[in-house]
RNA sequence: UGGGCCGUCGACUAAUGGUAGGUCAAGUGCCUUUGGAGCACUUUGUCUAGGUUCGAAUCCUAGCGGCCCAGCCA
């Protein structure tokens, strides 16, 4: 945490807990919770709500639940709440209470009973096609339904033979008697339990009959206290219902405020899909570094800093719009850029021979490990006659506006020597695979005595003292800004992007990066910010083959520059 | 002639009814042993029409446009 307090942009939602807490509501107490289902991985949009929930608590000496939505026992999994645990707690925070929805089914239940003996509830025997036939439209009203105004002790006896398995899933359900005639189609005689023969990740088979979202949350936020329970947009349809049962049931009223999602240019944000994608086997898992998931992101290099940065910066409103990856890459660089150690690595190589340079010697030529950083120290780089440079560092024929190495032209080797190439090999193909150049004994560390210049500095790494690494270098994973933008009929899988990963066998990297351990991060001087994949630990828990995932380019400003001339220079 | 929510630079996001600001992007310049980064500067915006008000992005009305809602999902 930095001194200095980080001038926060005011929202509406920080201004509505201000109020409260001014004018005293619930004695000046803040209480939020995170509620996700557990039924996937938390994406990038589910930080937008963590850093809410949580942040806002804390900045008013408030607290925050972590609850499992788990009202829903088909689609969830223990395997999902402890990816959920763990990716909220590398986000950075802690939750007060943890708890889970089915934590309250038997209160719930209690709760379900009084409203049937209050009359505001009832069985319905009708199937779920006649009670969707009932509900009318958004323009027309609904029906009751037949079984609307059955007697207090049938009602009864129904819903406990419900609970007790007597009727199979789907053939009764238990809904709220509100009006079938309401504008707000949620009010329209809701679901509150159906019956689903089921068994509960945590309940096991206590339970076959299983609580909707609405006839679960508000009561659950209200049995924990929440002074402000936020959700997104979506949910704003929901809140005269949520309100509803607190009032009936005279419980703690906790308050619903709905925010925007977040969206995200290229990127798909709907769990449902996002696990197709997994059970498809069109990534290689929820953590596959191009999946939007924090387990990716984490994989891929983003630091959760950076997230929370991204999220901070795009704020938050009711407007429904869209957000440029753009944005969420600045953040990432600007974090990378000041925690980096950089390392030179060539991912595409070409062999340079250094003719005047002695046949066996070996200098050892000192490196800075991060400007940003001065105490981040400096390293050793062998330097010696055959390097590896970047096949793009060297054009036979140069452009013009090319900076780099060609015929006749000086450059530095960064940290090295300034080198002149004087001559290619070619294969039967024509292509250069060999450069011979001559050196400056007296550039040595890069610096010229005469103080001559060059206009580029290019990298490098010592032929034989390179390691053969993979590295994994990731695009999109849609090559569309809206990954559903599909045809009538058409499938969102019809914009994955096919480039999305493109997979080096032979980089070359400098010795110090042997034995890199499993998610540290680099710079690749020029290229960008890498990071150690655990693929780069083989199955014996022994290191194998380094593998690194391409975090984010650096920006490039000579590639902007190349494509605004039009590929003329080419 | 259903209800709810929302319209601000190219994008995103701010402004107790009182100077339309910030970030991203773009551009210009400086600097540079990463053509990175950094630093400085610059450009463009309140959907439309009325109304209330000394004063409206903000409040009201209408229009236009966008999003959400007819799961026994959350």
């Amino acid at each position: 945490m930095s001194a200095a307090p980080e001038p926060r942009p005011s929202n509406f939602l920080r201004d509505i807990i201000a109020e409260d807490v001014k004018s005293n509501k619930h004695g000046g107490r803040v209480q939020t919770r995170f509620p996700p289902e557990p039924n996937g991985y938390l994406h990038i949009g589910h930080a937008k709500a963590i850093c809410l929930d949580f942040g806002l608590a804390d900045e008013f000496g408030g607290h925050t639940n972590l609850r499992f939505d788990d009202t829903n026992p088909e689609k969830e999994d223990v395997e999902y709440v402890e990816s959920i645990k763990n990716d909220v707690n590398w986000l950075g925070f802690k939750w007060d209470g943890l708890y889970y929805a089915s934590d309250y089914f038997g209160q719930l239940y209690e709760w379900a009973v009084k409203l049937l003996k209050d009359g505001k509830a009832y069985v319905d025997d009708s199937s779920a096609e006649e009670i969707r036939k009932n509900r009318g439209t958004l323009t027309e009203p609904g029906k009751d339904s037949p079984y609307r105004n059955r007697s207090v002790e049938e009602n009864l006896n129904l819903f406990e033979r419900m609970r007790a398995g007597e009727f199979p899933d789907g053939s009764r359900v238990l809904r709220a008697k509100i009006d079938m005639a309401s504008p707000n189609l949620n009010m329209r005689d809701p679901v509150m339990y159906r019956i689903l023969h089921a068994e509960h990740h945590r309940t096991g088979n206590k339970w076959c009959i299983y609580p909707m979202y609405d006839f679960a949350h508000g009561q659950s936020d209200s049995l924990e206290k929440i002074t402000h329970s936020m959700c997104s947009l979506e949910f704003a349809d929901h809140q005269p219902l949520y309100n509803w049962f607190i009032e009936q049931l005279g419980i703690f009223p906790s308050r619903q405020i709905e925010f925007d999602r977040l969206s995200l240019t290229y990127t798909m944000m709907s769990k449902r899909k996002l696990r197709q994608l997994v059970e498809e086997g069109r990534v290689s898992g929820w953590d596959d570094p191009r999946m939007p998931t924090l387990s990716g992101m984490r994989r891929r290099g983003y630091t959760p800093e950076a997230i929370r940065n991204f999220v901070t910066a795009a704020g938050v409103s009711r407007t429904n719009g869209i957000v440029e990856l753009a944005m969420l890459e600045h953040f990432v660089r600007e974090d990378l850029n000041k925690r980096s150690l950089r390392v030179m690595a060539v991912l595409h190589p070409l062999k340079v021979v250094i003719d005047n340079y002695p046949e066996n010697q070996v200098e050892e030529m000192d490196a800075v490990n991060n400007p940003e950083d001065a105490s981040a120290g400096t390293r050793k780089v062998p330097f010696s006659r055959v390097l590896y440079i970047e096949q793009d560092d060297f054009r036979e024929d140069p452009p013009k506006g090319y900076f780099r190495l060609s015929p006749g032209r000086e450059v530095r080797l960064r940290y090295g020597y300034f080198i002149t190439a004087k001559s290619v090999v070619k294969n039967d193909d024509g292509d250069v695979v060999e450069i011979h150049c001559t050196y400056d004994p007296a550039t040595r560390g890069g610096n010229a005595p005469d103080g001559r210049k060059v206009k580029s500095t290019i990298h490098w790494v010592s032929a034989a003292h390179a390691v053969d690494a993979e590295v994994r270098i990731y695009e999109t994973l849609f090559s569309k800004e809206n990954p559903d933008d599909v045809e009538e009929g058409g499938n969102f899988t019809e914009n994955l992007n096919p480039l999305s990963l493109e997979v080096i066998a032979s980089a070359k990297l400098e010795p110090s990066l042997a034995g890199a351990a499993a998610g540290n991060r680099y710079q690749f001087e020029r290229l960008g910010y890498f990071c150690v994949d655990p693929d780069s630990v083989n199955q014996d828990s022994k290191p194998g083959k380094p593998v690194f995932n391409r975090t984010v380019a650096l920006k490039d400003t000579w590639a902007k520059v190349e494509k605004k001339q039009g590929g003329k220079t080419q």
